[in-house]
DNA sequence: AAAATACCTATCCGAAAGTATAGGTAAACT
DNA sequence: AGTTTACCTATACTTTCGGATAGGTATTTT
């Protein structure tokens, strides 16, 4: 029997219980589909997968315990036959770049229309990808690497560190309390903090907590 | 014939499609409800208001163009038979009273499950209020006025400089440029940015515009 | 009309953050 | 093996920020 004959299982991740309920009840009308289940943060989701493998996991980008990110990581990794689409809020490109380097096969703005959903899941079924032609065009090459992002993208990038610190800062954490909490001096903490300011593009804290928003870094309550 | 005979009107609004579109999904599934409308932001809410007037709006209060704080004092002043229901994806006390004051009729979190709204959409047409356990039990009193949330609650709220000032921040101002931008001096937005540190109980700027975000004075595309 | 309150404005000073610069290590490239 | 590149660490110097304090105006209370 071929994927295309028989329902498509979909498992729903999205930290927000009405819209992941919401979005079953919309998706469960749409003849051919079938929500196998729902979680609530990327572990729960991760349980559901192992229980019970579906054909598609639509998962929210912005989650506290387990943010999107960390979730696609993993089930990219445990079951790379298992597409997994990426629904956001934001729309940055260096944002799309780390979902895309990390093995999504769709990456959609819940500003979209209900039927480009459906499109997308029909398609990364068929097709193993779908984008949107916004996102598309600028992006996607032959090879998803990080590499293929260019010389710019590489620049943009945070170090681990770098994120760490960035993380810390978005936790109300003043330099001084980072330094101590990461065993080194002030002086360094500065340090990362002027090349994240370069790399985000921004000069103020308030740029950096937003950046951070914006790539699932932290997550306001 | 009765209110709670025949369907009940419900207009949505959202800033993101695909959400709002799921819950139209679920909400016309429900015996008795009917979605007569769907916004993307406060302006085109209130257009659709005017045109057919509902019985309930259901309201994000996370939006970009028009918050939903703006939007609910609008709709509260013109169509005050309307009952308004508030989503909201953040919990935090400052942010309920803004709204009650302002004439919200019900206050739900997006964690909340389906029955729950439902719960609340019957409610405030029969009773005129609805309020989850876990917010009503601490603020709700007899009249909604700025005073029933006591002196500490008036200790919290921000002057209409110091918003103004607070939104700048979030907006990557300097002190300098915000100090410009007001044509005052940076000593006086000094000033008002510790009372902003005091009443939101922060000593960074992530912690204000994390503030300021759950609180829809600014927003993060 | 006097007093109280809320709000906006401002200055001075010590503390913290940003800027410029540079050394060191480990991995990748040629 | 030697060079380049990326990343982490650090210091000295300058600017900006935050805390304490205080004066002024407009509105409300009594």
């Amino acid at each position: 029997m071929n994927l295309t004959d028989r329902e498509i299982k979909i498992i729903l991740v999205d930290d927000h219980k009405l819209v992941t309920q919401a979005y079953a009840s919309m998706l469960n009308d749409v003849p051919g589909f079938i929500v196998t289940g729902q979680a609530y943060n990327g572990k729960e989701a991760l349980i559901l997968i192992e229980n019970s493998p579906p054909d598609v996991v639509i998962l929210d980008a912005d989650m506290p315990v387990m943010t999107g990110a960390e979730a696609l990581k993993i089930i990219h990794e445990k079951y790379p036959h298992i597409k997994v689409i990426i629904l956001t809020m934001h729309k940055e490109m260096v944002y799309v770049s780390n979902f895309l380097i990390n093995g999504a096969h769709a990456f959609l703005s819940k500003n979209c229309e209900m039927e480009e959903l459906i499109k997308a899941i029909r398609t990364v079924i068929k097709e193993g990808y779908y984008f949107s032609s916004t996102v598309s065009k600028a992006i996607v090459s032959s090879t998803i690497k990080d590499s293929d992002f260019g010389e710019d993208y590489r620049q943009l990038r945070l170090t681990e560190r770098e994120t760490e610190v960035l993380k810390l800062i978005c936790e109300d954490k003043t330099a001084e309390d980072i330094a101590v909490q990461l065993n080194i001096s002030v002086s360094t903490i500065k340090f990362f903090k002027k090349n994240i300011y370069q790399k985000t593009n921004t000069n103020t804290v308030a740029g950096l907590v937003k950046y951070a928003i914006k790539n699932g870094l932290t997550y306001v309550d």
